[in-house]
DNA sequence: CTCGTGACGGTAT
DNA sequence: TATACCGCCACGA
């Protein structure tokens, strides 16, 4: 019960997110507390239970891509989602941080 | 307790 | 630009 902790916190962060932006793993983790526990983040996510209300597809990696092979299921469906939030993807597969990184402050 | 794993990130080559 | 490694550490076998 308590050692989910430390996911209720990424969950959270998660949230926080806003419609149209994306975060990092690196990001979410130095914000929940966690600097460099990137991984952590990811670990969290994929344990996600089905139908929670967290935004696991505004996370990202620190290079803009997801984090799915190009050509599984998850991978377009993420895309697809973000999309229908208004982020755009370049022509290789890309996201700009530059334009669509999440502020916290 | 040890060991392998991983929806990551940074640095080196 | 692309790999290859390594650091980090919660989690489960």
């Amino acid at each position: 019960m308590e050692k989910q902790n430390t996911y209720q916190r990424i969950y959270q962060m998660v949230k926080k997110i806003a419609p149209g932006k994306v975060a990092t793993y690196g990001q979410i983790a130095r914000l929940a507390g966690l600097a460099g526990h990137a991984r952590q983040v990811g670990y969290a996510l994929h344990n996600l239970p089905s139908g929670s209300d967290v935004p696991w597809q505004r996370v990202i990696n620190s290079r803009g891509r997801l984090s799915f092979p190009e050509e599984s299921v998850a991978w377009h469906m993420q895309k697809s989602i973000l999309e229908s939030e208004g982020v755009k993807f370049s022509e290789n597969n890309t996201i700009s941080l530059l334009k669509y990184q999440w502020k916290s402050f």
